[in-house]
DNA sequence: TATAATTGTTAGTTTTGTCTAACAATTATT
DNA sequence: AATAATTGTTAGACAAAACTAACAATTATA
């Protein structure tokens, strides 16, 4: 029995996915590589980890194809990226930069209750100071 | 050449080891395997690799002793881990429970320069709002 | 359409961190 | 002091993630 959680690595690559899928249509592994910094073979185990745990559908040499389960998880991620960011840039005054590298970080182990949280402080402190 | 960062799980063994240092005068490894929920040949392992990393001296059968390096590490963190609770708690209003819960993981993940801000923003918001 | 370049896979290795089971050392109890 | 209980270590497995090097498949180009 497989586990069915993915680790914040796997979550960056299903979230490299899907903006990949949003932005172009699809996604080639050679490109993951790319953008995550890791070399083709450590792609090829990643996609089948996510596969094998039903996050996407892929076979050798076959197009990778993210499924329903996998869109929910990467949209959730993602979600969270963006709130988590605001937060460091326009709350903290950090630099896109930086604020992004923190929200890459926090966005896989914040609770499901703090990021709520976090969300409705953010949204209300960008209202009243913008 | 042996790595001398450490991990989100080898920085929990050092500060469960600091804290009791502190409030007990020593550690037993059994107290770590309790504490942190591992079995206690995990606990045997950690202390070799946090020996090797020169963050405590430990030799078998021996007492755990903390360096000077260890310290300065585990005070750092926990730290951290104070501010973040801070403001989960009163900041974000949550519980004092889920409020270190995610502490303890984004402790070991926030950069240097975000906690700073962090600090300063959530002393600011306690002194207004106590 | 051959050939070359790129991309993807496999096999084998490494590191970190965990586990259990068996054994050794230490500490407590009778 | 001898025995029992507790604590610590070792050995051997396992899993997740990464790597390199060699090879296979695909795509592009001459």
């Amino acid at each position: 029995m497989s586990d069915l959680t993915l680790s914040s690595g796997l979550e960056d690559y299903l979230e490299c996915i899907y903006n990949n899928i949003e932005h172009n249509g699809s996604v080639k592994a050679i490109e993951l590589s790319r953008e995550l910094n890791v070399s083709r073979a450590s792609v090829t185990d990643a996609l089948h980890r996510l596969a094998e745990k039903k996050y996407i559908n892929y076979e050798r040499y076959g197009s990778i194809e993210i499924t329903s389960k996998g869109i929910e998880k990467a949209t959730e991620v993602i979600g969270k990226h963006t709130i988590l960011t605001k937060f460091f840039e326009k709350v903290l005054k950090l630099s896109n930069e930086e604020a992004s590298e923190n929200a890459c970080s926090i966005e896989h182990v914040i609770t499901q209750n703090a990021f709520k949280k976090l969300k409705d402080f953010t949204q209300q402190y960008a209202g009243k100071n913008d």
